[in-house]
DNA sequence: TATGTTTTCAAACGTTTGTTTGAAACAGGC
DNA sequence: GCCTGTTTCAAACAAACGTTTGAAAACATA
């Protein structure tokens, strides 16, 4: 009941990360709902108890492990701000893809964060406060860069998701493409295929976004009065 | 124990139904194991053994709510297979999220399916099967037919994802994405706009990628032979 | 009305779940 | 040695779970 106090000895925090370890693992695998915490200790090799006693409960495993995970995977995710747009948005999505699908890295720890995203519990305010908006800040400018600063924030807006949606799509249908495609592959190289094929394929998108934005802002000069609105800041 | 044999009266269906109804929605939101028999039976107003009875056990009841529901969403997706490859692109895009995101019709039924595909059960096989590899077909022979079947089957692979990933992400993101971009909304005519969307940023995606295959034949003719490869009629 | 079948119902069953407990094992300072 | 605080362990707890049961109710066919 009692929480560790001051500088706890060696082996409890063995214990203590063998069990966040183990946990991301089984937790990305299942889901909170369906990861017990006797197959987690089990895995672990440790106490069905120590659960209780490093954390307080369940719960607070599944956050810590939650938390363990996208930092280290934060950390691994350079955030390149030099060179040209396109150099970045390729960065972004290779560095993207990479965190969430490269093998390796332990794979459970893109899948628990996109488990999360797919299947919220309360966790996810703060992974999206302290993880996610990052990310979107980052190719949010990108985009903006891309576009030339023509397009509206709702047209910003769907650009991001169009890029990270191709990027989660691979993470949350890995199950169901596994039977599309029975010959795709997740292997590291086909990862730098697969962030080619995204980057090309969105940079063609981006490219028509900014000769419609161009296009529009030519009708509508003379015309209509509704693209006043698309270009409030922060719509 | 005894499974209903002949033409049952109405009571029978109608229970059986609102089951179905109940059981469909409270598995969209809270995903197979954290919904609970007796929330879904309280929900749907009937008896706790009513599960057992119109239906064996939990599983089924899980089973037959997705068949119901991805039967229900099947009917209204029509498929039209004249016109253009560019018209029918954005008929698909259009259904597709329709299918997915339209609150006219019961929003739980896309969730359930869009849940089954990040968080496969036993029930996935059957699925792919019969709903999701009709779809894939459709959007592949689209997509084949817009990069004029140049491209091998990786890439026509590859760019079914990027138009599926761009749908599937304001399904199984919704949660981040309302954190993200809290003016985001799903109203029918923001359906519209964002099929709009992801049907010109894909169109010219598809389009660079015709213009890369051309592109990659003039230099593979002389130098690699390796595309013979990649034209393999089944890879 | 009487009879046989189908459907509902309250209650209970046996598991599994997360969590707690109190004692044992271990560590370091005296 | 002893003492103090920390960590592990086997065992048990209460609650929630899916499932079963046997009788009552509703229904259909005579």
């Amino acid at each position: 009941m009692v929480a560790p106090k001051s500088s706890p000895p060696r082996h409890a925090l063995e214990t203590r990360e063998i069990l966040l370890e183990a946990a991301g693992r089984i937790f990305a695998r299942k889901g909170f709902r369906a990861a017990t915490v006797r197959r987690i200790t089990r895995e672990a090799g440790v106490n069905l108890a120590a659960v209780n006693y490093h954390f307080h409960d369940k719960r607070e495993l599944y956050t810590s492990a939650l938390k363990h995970a996208h930092q280290a995977a934060a950390r691994t995710a350079a955030a390149d701000v030099a060179g040209t747009p396109e150099k970045r948005l390729l960065l972004f999505i290779q560095g993207f893809l990479g965190y969430l699908l490269d093998p390796h890295r332990p794979a459970w720890q893109g899948r628990l964060i996109a488990r999360e995203i797919a299947e919220p519990t309360r966790a996810l305010d703060r992974l999206v406060e302290e993880s996610v908006l990052p990310v979107k800040k980052r190719i949010a400018g990108i985009v903006r860069d891309l576009l030339e600063s023509r397009a509206s924030e709702a047209r910003v807006r769907m650009a991001c998701c169009s890029i990270m949606g191709q990027c989660l799509f691979y993470v949350h249908c890995r199950e169901m493409i596994s039977r599309l495609f029975p010959e795709h592959r997740h292997k590291p190289e086909d990862i730098d295929v697969l962030a080619g094929h995204i980057f090309s394929f969105s940079q063609a998108g981006l490219a028509a976004m900014r000769r419609q934005s161009v296009a529009g802002q030519k009708k509508s000069a003379s015309v209509r009065r509704r693209n006043t609105k698309t270009k409030k800041p922060h719509e």
